[in-house]
DNA sequence: CGGATTTGACCGGCGC
DNA sequence: GCGCCGGTCAAATCCG
């Protein structure tokens, strides 16, 4: 059963470039976006970018209902290492529609949410850098399994779902063919990785149970959907269509 | 029989 | 440089 699904994502540069609103998509479809205003200490780190939560309209109105502030989970990295710390955001309804207002923790650190756009960069310099350097004829087995390992360091743009659900896959309209489970350091519960089945896209998600709660289901995408979803039979009537499938 | 899943091996990045 | 750890690969296995 499901009972709450919200989400978030990093809204980079390429978005900001083409259009200087900010950008609104749906997923799901049908789903209602709201841009998160960050409330910085005056002082603090500007590495903060431009967040935007999708905020599926079962949610709102029941928030809306009861009152009760709906926390969202924002894993932010921490440093280079996988290390993610957790933060609270709270939904609160404010004059004629909900707002969201993000606040750090006192013991959360700066807000680093990886850049994307600098890491694909980076590694896309270094893959022109070495392909140049020499002729392409004969790459050895080794060159091409060095050059396919850069490739994976490629980082897409992500973001999670936190989701109280009894089922570990939930259906996102897209199909998935499991490629990997591990067990992480320090949790109970395996981690799945799965990959979109759709040929030339290149989209992941990783799906784990919370630690400290188990009925919690994190959800983490990685990457764009260059398709629609395998069974589309609702996403004809979602609003901002032009925006529809901008990131899936 | 073909596609999906499982699972141990392998690899690369990062901290120490 | 070494060891740990997360992520991916791919052969084996499962299943419809």
């Amino acid at each position: 059963m499901l009972n709450q699904q919200v989400g978030l994502f990093e809204e980079h540069q390429e978005m900001m470039s083409n259009n200087t609103q900010m950008g609104f998509f749906s997923f799901p479809p049908n789903s209602l976006s709201i841009p998160i205003t960050p409330q910085i200490p005056h002082g603090s780190h500007q590495s903060l970018k431009t967040l935007t939560t999708i905020i599926p309209p079962s949610l709102v109105s029941a928030d809306s209902r009861s009152n009760n502030p709906t926390e969202i989970l924002l894993s932010s990295k921490q440093n280079s290492r996988s290390d993610h710390q957790d933060h609270i955001v709270n939904i609160s309804h404010l004059g004629s529609g909900p707002q969201l207002s993000l606040h750090r923790s006192a013991t959360a650190n700066l807000w680093e949410w990886g850049d994307v756009n600098e890491e694909c960069m980076m590694s896309n310099n270094k893959r022109m850098r070495s392909s140049s350097g020499g002729s392409d004829l004969g790459v050895s087995a080794m060159k091409m399994k060095k050059m396919k390992a850069s490739r994976r360091k490629v980082r897409e743009p992500r973001f999670c779902f936190k989701t109280m659900s009894d089922v570990d896959v939930l259906d996102d309209g897209y199909k998935w063919r499991k490629y990997g489970q591990k067990v992480v350091k320090n949790t109970q519960h395996p981690r799945s990785y799965y990959r979109c089945t759709q040929d030339n896209c290149r989209v992941k998600k990783r799906v784990e149970r919370l630690a400290d709660d188990p009925r919690m289901v994190i959800t983490t995408y990685e990457g764009r959907h260059v398709h629609s979803p395998s069974h589309d039979e609702e996403d004809s009537h979602a609003p901002n269509s032009q925006l529809d499938n901008f990131f899936w």
